[in-house]
Formats: C-alpha cells, structure tokens, sequence
DNA sequence: GGGGCTAATCAGAATGATTCTTATTAACCA
DNA sequence: TGGTTAATAAGAATCATTCTGATTAGCCCC
C-alpha cells in the first residue's frame, strides 16, 4: 500500500516545522543534520546519522527493532539502546515523530512534510494523510486558548480499504505487522 | 486545570459514537451497561460496573494503576489483570478511549461527547478538547479514500497556559503525574 | 430458586518494550 | 594532536502489560 495523498496540494504545519531541516520533497542533508547537531551541543555520530538515514529513507513507519535490524547490516556492532537513545534525540530535535501503534510499542516517521496518519485496525498498517492549506489552518485554529502548541496529529483508525474487502465479520484475522 | 472547552457549540463526531451508549451529557446509566454486555454475550460484574464508573467520573485521563487503586479500595481484592481486561473490553465495546502518554504507559477517557486531547509536554496532563463543526467537517475530509473510518482522534501537544508561564528555558522540571 | 456451564477473576509468573549502568570509545575543541 | 566528555555497547534492570492455571461467580435453563 502506498502513502494515500488525499489532496495534490500538500501542507505546511507550521507547528510542527519551524526551524526544520527538511526540504518541501521531505529531504535532509547529512551537513544540515551535523549543523543541526553542533548547534544543540549534541555530537554527531556514524550512528545518529545512520539511523536518521534509515528513517528518512523508510516509508512503512518501522518500529525501533526494525531500524535496529537494518542499520545492523551497515554496523553490526550498534546496539538496539543506541537505536532507542537516538530516536528520543531526534524526536526531541523535532527530526522524527514516535507513532503509538495500538498493538503495542512505538513506530517512527521522519518530520518531512507534515501529515497525518491512518491505521489499520486490522493489518496494522500505517498509512501517510496529508491536509490541504485551508484544512491545515482550521486545525491551527485549535491553538486559541490553549498555552503554546508544539505539534497537532490527526489520528483516523478503521480499516484499509484491502482490510475492509477481504475481512467480513471473523474476529481476529490477519496478523501482518 | 479543567476541561479546555474551545468553542461554545461542541462537536459531533459521529464515526466514534455510531450506537453510543452515552447521553449528550456523557451519562450512562448501569442499566445500559448491562445490557449492552449481555446483548454481547459478555457478563455484567462488579468488577467492570466499578471500573466503568471510575473512568467515567474521572476528569483526569488515569492511568489502569491509578484506576485500580480507586478501584481497590471499594473492591479490595480486585486485581490489577482485571483492571487492564476491562479496560480493553471496554474499549473494544466503544466505551472507553485508550491514550497514549508521551511518558509512557496508556490513559483511559470515558467517550462521552466526542473530543480531542491537548497533552502538556511540560506536566503532562491531558486535556479535553472540543472542535466546532467545521472544524469536525475538516477531520471528516481526511477520510476520503481510506478504507472505512472507526475514530478520528487529534493530539496537540504544547506547553499548557500554566507551564508556558513558569517554565522559562529549563531542561525538565515539573515531574507532576 | 437452585444447578451447571463457562466466562471472568485472582495471584503470580512471564513477556516485551524500553531504559539504566558501567566500562569503553570516539567527537571535536583548543 | 591530545584531553575532555558525550556517546556507545553490552547486558542487567525496570516498567507496563499479558498470560497461566486454579478458583469464583454470572446467568441461562429447569
């Protein structure tokens, strides 16, 4: 399944992007990220940048363990801790979004344009949603009144529409993911 | 800090209350419980009448620990195992909404009137929040396409009015929650 | 109104995701 | 280029949550 966009016109959530790395095509260079780095105080690693790599370049929204696996291939002697100590870092530098799947632990997604998120109740899958500009202003609106607004997600939860053909009424099918 | 009510015409978001077994105000009678449980094939116990109750009356989003121990002390040999069950049937019946804390560990929320969530990033509470229809209509939109929709659900996530003020720049005070 | 079927509970063990600890390594500033 | 110290690796520890197996109690039927 491919990221569903929902509208041609992409947005831009201020929010969630204010200083960000990312170019509208959702790219990030490795001299950005370093610069990025330095100026936090933070140092750059081979690890960091190849885990932001492996985030940036996933689109299937993959749970720690699996970036674990594949940065493993490029750097067998990472450990899983440097995985999960990395993306805090950089869900804090506001590089990556931590994703609560409803099956239980976190998935990752780069910050690149900002977009909400569908899941599969049934296969568990993740799939991208993009607002167009007026629909992204309204949900700006929802900052009045309230203290300073860091980021707004949309979260919709059903089933795909391959999920909600071949799933009739069996309780517990499919366990993909 | 009470319920963030942001526009005075509340919502309603019908993909999350299609056979609702909430009153406008967010009332459910034990009645309805039961027999929305048998009507299931599920059995009506203390155990789940107490702990609905508990979620409902709560304003403050608990955690499944902090629910057992209101629970416990009307009931003091439930077990938290029965806490975390109910819940989750609960939540499967539409009753009960599952929130994931950025600090970890998951929040329950009765499903009165459909709402959203701000989070502190600071103190971490949860707030509810409200949508006018439009805004409602906007959520609606991002449908479009997707298989079939079981809930919208939007998270903001900021610094609430009262650590924007005290916090000035400091890396992680208040540990509230 | 009581008996039996079986779902639901309790207690504690087990699991799985994530975080901590400690010694070691490697960024990067001077 | 060397010293300072943040970041890492490995494995132990923690935390929330789920499972196991024996026991209890809803509720359907008589």
């Amino acid at each position: 399944m491919e990221a569903n966009n929902i509208d041609s016109a992409q947005s831009h959530l201020q929010y969630q992007r204010e200083d960000s790395l990312f170019t509208p095509m959702g790219e990030c260079s490795a001299e950005d990220l370093a610069r990025l780095f330095r100026e936090k105080g933070l140092r750059m690693t081979q690890q960091r940048a190849e885990i932001f790599q492996e985030v940036v370049r996933s689109r299937s929204h993959p749970g720690a363990e699996k970036i674990f696996e594949k940065v493993k291939r490029i750097m067998p002697s990472i450990s899983l801790d440097t995985v999960y100590r990395t993306l805090t870092t950089l869900e804090e530098l506001g590089l990556v979004r931590r994703l609560n799947h409803p099956r239980g632990g976190a998935r990752f997604d780069s910050m690149g344009p900002g977009h909400h998120h569908f899941i599969c109740l049934e296969c568990g899958e993740i799939v991208d949603c993009f607002l167009n500009e007026a629909e992204e202003g309204i949900l700006g609106s929802l900052s009045r009144d309230i203290g300073s607004v860091k980021s707004i997600h949309v979260e919709i939860r059903g089933l795909c529409s391959q999920c909600s053909h071949k799933v009739p009424i069996t309780a517990h099918n499919g366990q993909n993911h």
